[in-house]
DNA sequence: CTTTGTGTAAACAGAATGTTAATATGGAAG
DNA sequence: CTTCCATATTAACATTCTGTTTACACAAAG
């Protein structure tokens, strides 16, 4: 599996602020994509599902505090990596935006430094616990390292698309995951495949696995489940 | 999941005025309804049931503050946003006001930036407290998350309408639903439905469920209640 | 005992998904 | 460079399930 690079979506009305984010994140092996207003992030967020989002405080059209709100609300987002940039140091609004949900906080102006370390750190976190590491979900073990998939010790083995597809159900057992979302993960967001792509993919997992761990939930999305 | 708008109403006499206002909360993305006066703003409200009413105070059939307090006796408007637009700057009106049940006022002539400022702020103040969390009332468990009902530890697996039908209803039990509010919510109100449509999903979500949670209130809708 | 509103069952249409086979693609082996 | 093979994708068709309507039964209110 190669190592894909971490999607983040960065929100800004500054061009100049967006560009220097760009150039550092992308310097750093991140693939780095804008909105430059509230309702563009949340719009592009649905459609990329990123790693994690940089929010400008303050933007038109929905500012950061509020579009993290918002996204907070739906299952697809609840964790997705959250950052703040923000003119303001005072402590109050730093506080309002960890209470919405944010996972930090970075001050203006912005040294590329820090930025990087910050974005690193947060990737370090979230990566050190939920990183490419075995799945085990009952009797069932997802290896992405050994790109091998175990029932009760026998090994079965999947296609890339397929290995992938499980290992994104299973990594949160019971979480509905939506088609677009399902599409984004494991296909990428500038492909476009037709619409029984993933039915066809779902099948051949359930079919090679044998036992029915993958549930439909029709006009939603699939979910794994034992 | 998809994030639907969030719907405004706007009720004043004066034609540019609710123009102007359209124009900026559309520009920000939400979905704009208006009326021209009182009776058609209590009329549009029970039909569209929106998130945030913006009422004139002076208007012909029925002022602002006429309207808001025949909004707020009824159960369905009790949580519903309402700001007041005045040209009256005392104290003694913005007081009546916040006395009938307004959330907020704000002062023409009116700038759009304020205007726009203080709705999103009206919204980001309610949204991070009833996002879309798992419902735990008694032993039942509501999860959009897993799209899950749980009935003392047992799954219950319902359909996308009845599964939204049951989450309306439980995200404030005890409280009546009208059968319109709930076309609206679950439906959407440009979807026209035949009457019973209602009652079938309410009684395959009963029969789900397998216990009396739906009480009925003949000639006013539905409530949640264990 | 009529009227109004709701409960229920069955039937239907259409949407969403499942399935299969055929075709494309891309990489490895020769 | 070609062939071969496994995987990925599409297309076409089958199937299942949901949502809605219809028709009628039933209950309560007047």
């Amino acid at each position: 599996m190669e190592v894909k690079p971490k999607q983040i979506l960065i929100a800004d009305d500054e061009p100049d602020i967006l560009e220097i984010i760009r150039y550092n994140l992308e310097k750093e092996g991140y693939e780095v994509h804008t909105a430059k207003d509230g309702n563009e992030a949340i719009e592009k967020a649905k459609q990329l599902y990123p790693d994690l989002i940089i929010l400008d405080i303050m933007m038109p059209r929905k500012n950061g505090v509020e579009v993290c709100s918002i996204l907070r609300t739906q299952p697809s987002f609840q964790d997705t990596l959250i950052i703040f940039l923000t003119a303001m140091s005072d402590e109050s609004s730093q506080i309002k935006g960890l209470e919405t949900g944010a996972d930090d906080y970075i001050s203006k102006p912005i040294s590329p430094k820090v930025l990087v370390s910050r974005v690193n750190a947060l990737f370090r976190r979230v990566s050190t616990k939920e990183a490419g590491k075995t799945l085990l979900i009952g009797n069932i073990s997802i290896d992405p390292v050994k790109f091998l998939v175990t029932i009760d010790g026998n090994e079965v083995v999947l296609a890339k698309k397929e290995f992938e597809l499980i290992y994104l159900l299973a990594s949160k057992p019971g979480r509905v995951f939506l088609r677009n979302e399902i599409l984004t993960q494991v296909w990428g967001n500038e492909v476009i495949v037709g619409d029984r792509t993933i039915d066809v993919h779902v099948r051949k997992v359930r079919q090679k696995l044998g036992i029915d761990c993958i549930t439909t939930v029709k006009g939603v999305g699939y979910k794994f489940e034992i």
